[in-house]
DNA sequence: TCTTAAATATGATTTAAATCATGTTTTCAA
DNA sequence: TTGAAAACATGATTTAAATCATATTTAAGA
């Protein structure tokens, strides 16, 4: 559903959104070991994040990577979407390539809508809110 | 969420199910061709099956892959726990390893127990319960 | 201006899943 | 009883994702 990747950038811009800002920048090394996702592979994902402007960066010494309060309106679908591309949540269970509600394979209605909802969670859900739910303790931000 | 020999595997048991019995075994090749898979990928899947005791099968001429009857009152859950094994399909989003509704990670309630319906889903229906949609037509059998 | 610390860009390596290939066993039918 | 047709068993190859490594660019600070 999600690819690993994609996993390690919400896990990374998450521990972002809660420890950055402008002035305090975070080296993906101090990222990669608070998140326990390996280092270079974390700097790659990172780099591709921040190309898309989903996080901010800044080269040299005292550089890193940092959120704007901007990027933490972002919603968490086009974190995913940056990494795994349109199409991978939206395909069918099966791999039938016209399966929707109008032509649902066998399989589709089993699924109660189930990844439609979760799709359309994951795009209503901004970082703030996960923010928001963290510091209310009514969840946790695994690590592993 | 499931790997692609899970899916080839459901779609060869459908497709067993709704085309061989005990006097109509198919073969490997056959199967292959009308769910369009691989022929020695689908091969070592339909051995595996059979193996469990998931489809029937007998060697030599006329030989070939089946269903019993009561094959089709097995649970989806049931064949996709045979090729992926079953942690694969309760495995936390994040992969955090103690993700629950007692301790849940903060994608948790996102997916809004969307994953636990789904398999509750495959729990509750049985082979002969697609069989009974796709002769209604409300849903299609995929091929490709 | 020079050194150093960071991201950036790029490519190589590893690993696991997917796919292919082939020899062995069983059983039917002539 | 023998040849062929099928599953069965096993292992090799390919491919894509995940991981690692390293040279290049940028910018801070001395």
């Amino acid at each position: 559903m999600l690819s690993n990747s994609a996993k390690y950038a919400l896990k990374a811009v998450l521990y972002l959104s809660l420890n950055s800002n402008e002035e305090e920048k975070l080296m993906t090394k101090d990222i990669s070991e608070k998140i326990n996702v390996p280092k270079s592979y974390l700097a790659k994902i990172l780099q591709d994040l921040s190309r898309h402007g989903v996080i901010a960066s800044s080269k040299g010494p005292k550089g890193g990577f940092y959120l704007h309060d901007n990027n933490k309106k972002i919603s968490l679908i086009d974190i995913i979407e940056v990494i795994d591309g349109k199409q991978r949540l939206s395909s069918c269970i099966l791999g039938f390539h016209e399966c929707d509600s109008e032509n649902p394979c066998v399989l589709h209605d089993i699924m109660g809508g189930a990844n439609n909802q979760f799709v359309k969670s994951l795009e209503e859900t901004t970082l703030e809110d996960l923010i928001a739910d963290l510091s209310e303790g009514s969840s946790v931000f695994p690590v592993d």
